[in-house]
RNA sequence: GCCCCCAUCGUCUAGAGGCCUAGGACGCCACCCUUUCAAGGUGGAGAUCACCGGUUCGAAUCCGGUUGGGGGCACCA
């Protein structure tokens, strides 16, 4: 089995994109087979570099990887069938439109794209299917001359063979499309640029792809392909389309109703083993109750064969879920080391260690310790700036509770020495003040828990304090305090 | 408009004629735990298997139609 995936570095890499990739990885492992990685990059005008190396990098961060094809954007490609990339293999194309013309299965189109426009609307008017009126398959010599003294030039048109078309999809069985409602399409622009239907057509040839898995948005394309397989003399690969990925009101999942682009989750912080797992189950399952799964599990169980016709929501919640299951299911020098890269370097290895515990149970994406544990590395008076202080005040309670909930743990506080300044002894002494103060222990450590953190949901108050320190601790108690008082006067 | 595909709780799904008075997970609700929030535990609501008609002793599962949804019909991929 060799399968392929050909995206196109026309945008950065689609979730629906990475799930293809990953669906077709997950049948060649499966098969013991060969995965191929194309770059359809014909499009010159809106292909670029930059995505290139996005979608390059973002199948690797999902540690799709494929036996041949371009390895690192801007790289050398590597395997037998090399150049990977189209821009790359040009003079293939324009030998096999050759060939297509010298049969006569294809010929010259000198139609302007305004004159192709008229006729498609006169067809609309007249209640016609919108198709190729096939003006150029019979011009005389003369008419030829004209236009190329116009200095028009000629794009090349498939002659699409009235016949039905059927084909046994891997994933939907029997289908059968009638290729006389076709127009003739174009295989090759006045340009010279060939067009994706071709050269997609002629690579899986070149390149010996048995089975050619893909979304279900090209099954309509299916019997196009297959009629200019057979034009060419091609062997007919197995076709398998998978559903598509959804947005909330069940049309193609597109970025402008759902976030598509691979980069955005893993700027987010969500694990790739978590979307790997996440993105193989919409659509598929292997039939049992278990849901977590490694690649290479999932390879050994994944059978493209049992994928499911109907299309899925992308179900962010879901997501969210099983992320956080992830995110658990690490150690912590595992986590500290993943959370690196949204902790500021003035954070050492250990002080980012010791957060860990603190936010673990509670991070849905890496990207939450900013929110979750920043109250640490940012300066007093930015913390002190994301509350007000009537949040100080608790749910049982005025400001006066506030007030001597602050003004007794100050007390509390600088009565410890530094090498007393641990959770369980600052607990143990935070909660002798409140009982002294006669005040319920939820409800002193609410205010407490404000000034320090400067949010009233924050990770557990006594480990707080302690990563933070005595003398900050003490400092940011007293700016609570002052500004309580300020509060209070007006 | 034409062609094609699809259809089980809100969502992802299990289910391949009797094991289904339809199972699991997410989400939701309640309770427990608890310094907040989470995490965890327990319980609950939630699907006449889109609808109609067949086949069969028996249908979520097979067949036909209807409805609904989606995709495709470019000198984009």
């Amino acid at each position: 089995m060799r399968v392929r995936m050909a995206p196109s570095p026309t945008g950065p890499l689609h979730i629906g994109t990475a799930r293809t990739s990953l669906y077709n990885l997950l049948a060649a492992r499966h098969a013991g087979g060969t995965f191929v990685l194309r770059i359809e990059d014909t499009d010159v005008a809106r292909s670029t570099p930059e995505f290139e190396r996005d979608i390059i990098d973002g199948l690797h961060w999902l540690g799709i990887t494929w036996d041949e094809g371009p390895q690192v954007a801007g790289g050398t490609d590597i395997g037998p069938h090399a150049p990977y990339r189209q821009s790359l293999r040009l003079e293939l194309y324009a030998r096999e439109a050759g060939r297509l013309l010298a049969s006569g299965a294809a010929y010259r189109c000198w139609c302007t794209p305004e004159e192709l426009e008229a006729v498609r609307r006169a067809q609309e008017a007249a209640r016609e299917p919108p198709r190729y009126n096939r003006r150029c398959l019979s011009l005389t010599d003369a008419d030829v001359a004209a236009f190329t003294a116009e200095g028009r030039r000629a794009a090349i048109r498939f002659k699409v063979p009235a016949e039905r078309i059927g084909f046994d999809d891997i994933v939907r069985g029997e289908v059968e499309f009638d290729n006389a409602l076709l127009g003739d399409f174009v295989i090759v622009r006045n340009d010279g640029v060939p067009l994706y239907h071709f050269v997609v057509v002629i690579d899986d040839e070149e390149m010996g792809i048995t089975h050619v898995i893909r979304g279900e948005d090209h099954l309509s394309n299916t019997p196009k392909h297959i009629a200019l397989i057979r034009a060419l003399g091609y062997r007919e690969p197995r076709f398998g389309h998978i559903p598509l990925i959804l947005n909330q009101d069940r049309s193609k999942m597109s970025k402008r109703k759902s976030q598509t682009a691979i980069a955005a989750y893993r700027e987010d912080g969500y694990l790739p083993e978590a979307l790997v797992n996440f993105l193989a189950f919409l659509g598929w399952s292997p039939g049992t109750e278990e849901e977590l799964f490694t690649l290479d599990e999932l390879a050994d169980r994944f059978e493209i064969g049992a994928v499911h016709r109907g299309g899925a929501i992308f179900d962010r919640d879901r997501l969210d879920h099983l992320n956080g299951v992830y995110i658990r299911a690490l150690t912590d020098t595992q986590l500290a080391l993943r959370l690196r890269p949204w902790v500021p370097a003035a954070v050492d290895d250990a002080g980012l260690l010791a957060i860990v515990p603190l936010v673990r149970e509670r991070l849905v994406r890496l990207g939450d310790v900013v929110g979750l544990a920043g109250f640490l590395w940012e300066p007093d008076a930015v913390v002190s700036s994301w509350y007000s202080p009537d949040l100080l005040r608790p749910r049982n309670g005025g400001p006066e509770a506030a007030e001597t909930a602050l003004a007794g743990t100050i007390a509390t506080l600088s009565a410890m020495a530094p090498a007393e300044f641990a959770a369980d002894e600052i607990e143990h002494r935070i909660r002798t003040a409140a009982e002294t103060a006669g005040v319920k222990a939820g409800d002193f450590f609410t205010p407490i828990r404000v000034a320090i953190t400067g949010r009233t949901v924050s990770p557990p108050l006594f480990a707080s304090l302690e990563l933070l320190g005595r003398d900050r601790s003490l400092a940011r108690l007293a700016d609570a305090r002052a500004r309580l008082a300020t509060s209070g006067a007006r």
